[in-house]
DNA sequence: ATTTATACTTAGGACGCACGTT
DNA sequence: AACGTGCGTCCTAAGTATAAAT
């Protein structure tokens, strides 16, 4: 595989040399043992790999020891008072058949229980969880009652809420224990986060959008079922007592500790390293270097695609057009999916015809293209844009003697396009065009943005305004928040008692009305004018803060901006932009992004360009 | 050329908790 | 102390991409 050699790769010796100090094998003894006091109290030098050499073999790391995965808590079988009912009927299940009940009474109050797919799916594959007995007499899901043990369910969440401070905090000790013994590992040398050492327990699918597996059961995962990988020679994690690991593994060029093979798709999971890990962070660096790399050549690139338009090949005239759908609108590839494995959505190269409507003219502009379609996670993509003449007339000539159902690029899909990618830079593939897109937008609307003089909320407004013109971009939106409405009042109510304070305290009478001690001073001494201008400076500010709150939450409300922070834009940028500005990191980054962006937060000067 | 397997990134929503407000 | 709410964390589904098998 080939790695992109990182510009400005200093190798710290001393850092190195740091390294070979540091002792590997501190994690399972003595430190945990000790208490985390020591570790808090003198944290452990913070590792800097991004000043040290990467490995060009292909390996992803030479030493990894971790303990395993935390196996789902075993069923517990209801009290006998929680019964069940089939057709009016009391009825006793065995363990099995009552185990996958309870996933469905914790359920009752979800529309999607009322699904007929989902109602199908859950009860094909209950019924394979019963004896034959059981499976005799239910035969009718609608003649089913679950309602004791949906009642049963909410009063033990309703109990868990009410726990003294006591009980929560033995929970919490006992989480963080967990936490301490299974969330890290030891990959050369380091200690690790490990991002989700748990095991999904067991319980019903529910997939996004209209997902023709939902309800499934999702089975429980054994010992028998997961592969563990680590070092050969590492203290390897144990199976519990009377189980076997389906297979152990020494592989060093994957970066997984622990896989298995989940039920309703067939697909594989990973136990993996938390995003602050080397590991992560060096594949997220390369991810910017890369798309750095297409700022570099992208003229070069929309040149020759908007060329390709013209081209008398048909498979070409549709890879230019996808690709330009790709670059101008930032739309992910698109790869082929099996149908009625999955809910039906689309990327570029999957677009069908009934995904794209062709106007001539509209609103008064020439060649406007509608897309209608839902993408990734069932989300709606709706757009209007005007597009060049022969894009359109492309277009048109591809839908030609199509069907709705048809493809619209028949010629492409992501492996061809790639490839054709691939040939024109080093490492460049479809994504690589919404990361550069989103980043260079960033950048673009943080510089048009900023205004020096502004202070410091109404620069953060404008640094979230241009995460929210990345975030349109790459249509990220949300469900508005349950409460949003009721909140946006309850700001507004704030920010109109404030204007009454600030009336008041500006009208001569008002310090009646406002404080005690300075009407007593009435008429003004110098002090309880100064005092008073004092006031309603401060209170100008606060109202300034809270008005400016109110816009960025209303301009927020279907947008969510944390995935493009999160995976689409350089950290570098934002960075950057902060020292340039003297933003304090915090007010960008919280505790979880800045440990991600750590690499980002050592490295970039005031004057980093993308 | 097409399908399958694998490994990894990207994604939105649920949930719970800390924190400020009443 | 009770409340509520906004934020961060967790969860795991759903994508992209590539290599290997057919």
């Amino acid at each position: 595989p080939k790695k992109i050699k990182i510009e400005n790769d200093r190798v710290d010796k001393k850092a190195k040399k740091r390294k070979q100090d540091e002792v590997r094998g501190n994690l399972w003894k003595g430190e945990v043992a000790d208490g985390k006091k020591k570790a808090k109290k003198e944290p452990e030098e913070k590792w800097k790999w991004w000043e040290e050499e990467r490995a060009t073999d292909g390996s992803k790391w030479r030493f990894l020891e971790h303990k395993g995965p935390v196996m789902a808590a075993p069923y517990e079988p209801l009290p006998s008072k929680v019964r069940f009912f089939y057709d009016g009927k009391q009825m006793k299940l065995g363990p099995e058949a009552e185990e996958v009940a309870t996933f469905f009474a914790k359920m009752l109050d979800h529309e999607y229980t009322t699904k007929d797919a989902f109602r199908k799916n859950f009860f094909k594959d209950w019924r394979k969880e019963m004896t034959s007995e059981e499976k005799s007499k239910i035969t009718d899901l609608k003649k089913c009652n679950f309602n004791e043990m949906g009642e049963y369910f909410k009063a033990q969440s309703e109990a868990r809420k009410a726990m003294t401070k006591d009980d929560k905090l033995k929970i919490k000790v006992e989480n963080e224990r967990l936490l301490q013994e299974y969330g890290f590992c030891i990959m050369d040398n380091h200690k690790e986060r490990i991002a989700n050492f748990r095991i999904e327990p067991p319980g019903l699918f529910r997939g996004r959008g209209d997902h023709p597996k939902m309800g499934m059961l999702k089975r429980r995962i054994r010992p028998e079922d997961i592969i563990i990988n680590c070092s050969k020679d590492s203290k390897h994690p144990k199976p519990p007592p009377g189980t076997k690991w389906k297979e152990l593994r020494h592989d060093n060029k994957v970066t997984w500790l622990v896989s298995w093979t989940e039920n309703i798709q067939g697909s594989i999971k990973y136990i993996m390293l938390n995003p602050s890990s080397r590991i992560k962070g060096e594949k997220d660096w390369q991810k910017y270097e890369t798309a750095r790399n297409l700022k570099k050549c992208v003229d070069r690139l929309r040149n020759q695609y908007r060329e390709d338009w013209k081209s008398k090949e048909m498979r070409i005239r549709q890879r230019a057009v996808a690709l330009y759908f790709i670059d101008k609108l930032a739309l992910r590839a698109g790869n082929e999916k099996e149908e009625g494995e999955s809910a039906d959505t689309v990327g570029c190269c999957s677009l069908r015809v009934e995904h794209i409507n062709l106007y001539p003219e509209k609103d008064g502009q020439e060649f406007v293209v509608e897309f209608d379609f839902l993408g990734k996670d069932s989300i709606r993509y709706y757009n209007k844009v005007p597009v060049e003449k022969r894009v359109f007339k492309n277009l048109q000539l591809f839908m030609e003697n199509k069907q709705p159902e048809d493809d619209l690029f028949d010629r492409l899909n992501t492996s061809i396009l790639n490839k054709h990618l691939q040939e024109l830079m080093d490492g460049l593939t479809a994504k690589v065009f919404r990361t550069y897109n989103a980043s260079i937008t960033l950048q673009q609307q943080l510089k048009e943005l900023t205004s020096p003089d502004e202070n410091l909320p109404a620069k953060i407004l404008s640094y979230n305004r241009a995460n929210r013109a990345v975030a349109i971009l790459c249509n990220h939106q949300r469900a508005p928040p349950k409460t949003f409405e009721k909140s946006m009042q309850n700001l507004q109510t704030k920010v109109s008692h404030y204007v009454d304070m600030i009336g008041l305290l500006r009208h001569p009478l008002g310090l009646v009305r406002w404080d005690v001690e300075v009407a007593d001073s009435f008429p003004y001494s110098p002090r309880a004018v100064e005092t008073k201008k004092k006031a309603v400076e401060r209170l100008e500010e606060q109202l300034m803060k809270l008005e400016v709150q109110a816009t960025d939450r209303e301009e927020n409300k279907q947008i969510a901006l944390g995935t493009s922070k999160l995976n689409y834009l350089d950290p570098r940028i934002s960075v950057a932009w902060c020292k340039k500005w003297g933003i304090p990191i915090e007010k960008i980054y919280n505790k979880t992004q800045r440990e991600k962006f750590a690499w980002a937060i050592d490295m970039a000067e005031d004057d980093y360009e993308f």
